[in-house]
DNA sequence: TCTTGCCCTGTACTCAGGTATCGGGTTCAC
DNA sequence: GTGAACCCGATACCTGAGTACAGGGCAAGA
């Protein structure tokens, strides 16, 4: 898969996969005979993670952190790399302090959720209360256009 | 609450309450006889609410849409104020997207958990697979230090 | 072989969301 | 009644995350 070809199927601008790839969130992909960037079904799925991520406020930064957490484990693969245990304490680390992020923005996502139905509702019934034609079944959220 | 001390209690900075001023994000604020703004505890209180979406990756413009949703009900109030039922069931219809787009974002979430729970798990048994002392007890997580 | 549509690097620009600074007025504890 | 700490509006600046453009190279069908 070519640069465009990438970009079309993740819904990126061809100028972001190349911005990712200076940033360091894409790997440097290997090249055609004449310097094409030559890219595999794998990173497609990494800008879709990144996409995610950021959707979720991620920055970069952070997304960066995160890939690098997953490259880990592939390095490590099925030969078990061997790597510092520090080293490898202080990447754990990173993913159990993303891990905590995590579980706040969902708390927060509910709460919204809760929050935003409940108004919802508060809404929907006073659409019905406050709608011109005198009597509504109950549970009707439509209230009938005066014209056209 | 004046400027200064709003920005403090909601952990952000001064010129960042000016700039949501500016932007509609709050409402111009009453002031004082020398011009000072002078703050309800119901400003904190959306401030917060605007950084706590931002953190969920809503833009600026999403979250005001949000707040002026919140202000349709206030503004209906115990006096049941009457809109026209159109424009209400626009300001509905805004409010339903926003659920959807919430939901959406909790099902990410949680995607995205589990799988760094997954790769935690993962990278937590490897560190005691490849711990330099020849043998430990299967579910230790913990590589005891090489010296210091 | 030529034209159309890709791709390359490099550099410059854009836009959202703030932050900082300037020159001045206010408050209040000492 | 003065200095420190605060506030005002206006304007300029900054950072993150892209996006566009210029000037040129490759590929392939007509």
């Amino acid at each position: 898969m070519r640069t465009g070809e990438l970009a079309r199927n993740a819904g990126v601008n061809l100028q972001t996969i190349r911005f990712y790839e200076r940033e360091g969130l894409l790997p440097r992909p290997s090249r055609t005979a004449s310097g094409y960037r030559s890219y595999q079904q794998s990173d497609l799925e990494r800008v879709r993670f990144i996409r995610r991520n950021q959707q979720l406020g991620f920055t970069l930064a952070e997304i960066k952190q995160l890939v690098q957490l997953h490259g880990v484990l592939a390095s490590m693969g099925p030969k078990r790399f061997r790597r510092r245990p520090d080293e490898l304490q202080g990447i754990i680390e990173i993913g159990r302090e993303r891990l905590v992020a995590i579980k706040e923005k969902s708390r927060m996502l509910n709460a919204m959720r809760r929050q935003l139905e409940w108004l919802l509702r508060q809404l929907e019934s006073a659409t019905v209360v406050t709608c011109p034609t005198r009597s509504l079944e109950k549970r009707s959220s439509k209230c009938p256009q005066k014209s056209s």
